[in-house]
DNA sequence: CCTTGACTTGGAGCCAACTCCAGGTGTTAT
DNA sequence: ATAACACCTGGAGTTGGCTCCAAGTCAAGG
């Protein structure tokens, strides 16, 4: 599968996806003999896991260190685990500052609303004299 | 209240408050006579709640746009909250994406404690070689 | 054979959001 | 009175994560 296609059915840029590879966080994709780049269903996978990691804010330098450690072969996933122990605590409380965050525009967007409501009405009983 | 404590109160530092105050997130905060910045109990809000929308992604073009029309008075209610709700809704659709990056970093933490786990009873891995 | 179009590379450019710095002023404690 | 320190400003630098570009290669169609 070349770039164009994982690209389309992954929703990552060509770019981004020659990106990742040349800084480790995809390992090398093989190529055609012309030199072209051709996607197997594994490095489809690993595209999709980078993909979901990175919509929740992983960072990059986290998922290369993972990645290279899942290179290294079996006697890193200790190592592999406790990375993603860790950041699934970071994502648990940035996901519990968002709550916070969504809470509150929720309170303010009801304060707006009955705020609107009753300049409604106001206008409704100032406009009354003018228009009777 | 000077800087510092401001700072140290917010979590936030002078930098950044300086800087806030310079793009126009922050209204112009009373000076001494020497011109050193003197925050009252309404900066310290509106700090809090730049600070709140900020620990959650909000842009801080689209918190310089609210702030502003703050500033402009009651006219521009409507046009706040149809600020909020558009962020609201895609503050929830930030937290979806995570929830699901959440959901495989646990599945993931689960197969590598399983694995552990086996690795440790059996001392010897059959273990099936994983793509990523 | 020539053009078109998808691909390649290394490197530069860009954006958001800070963060740091130099050079200066003001304040406070000894 | 002087050292030490907090603050000021404008502007430059940094970081993370892409995104774009020029110049070149290659395969296929007319």
């Amino acid at each position: 599968m070349r770039i164009a296609e994982v690209s389309e059915q992954c929703e990552l840029s060509p770019d981004t996806l020659r990106y990742y590879e040349r800084i480790g966080l995809l390992p090398p994709v093989n190529r055609s003999e012309s030199g072209i780049r051709d996607y197997d269903e594994i490095d489809l996978k690993r595209v999709e896991f980078i993909k979901c990691m990175r919509s929740a804010g992983l960072p990059i330098e986290v998922l290369i260190e993972y990645v290279s450690l899942v290179q290294q072969g079996d006697q890193t996933s200790e190592a592999r685990k406790e990375i993603l122990v860790e950041q699934r605590a970071q994502l648990a409380a940035r996901m519990e500052e968002m709550q916070k965050t969504l809470d509150l525009l929720d309170y303010k967007i009801e304060v707006y609303e009955k705020a609107l409501l009753k300049k409604e009405k106001e206008t409704i009983q100032t406009q009354e004299p003018e228009v009777i």
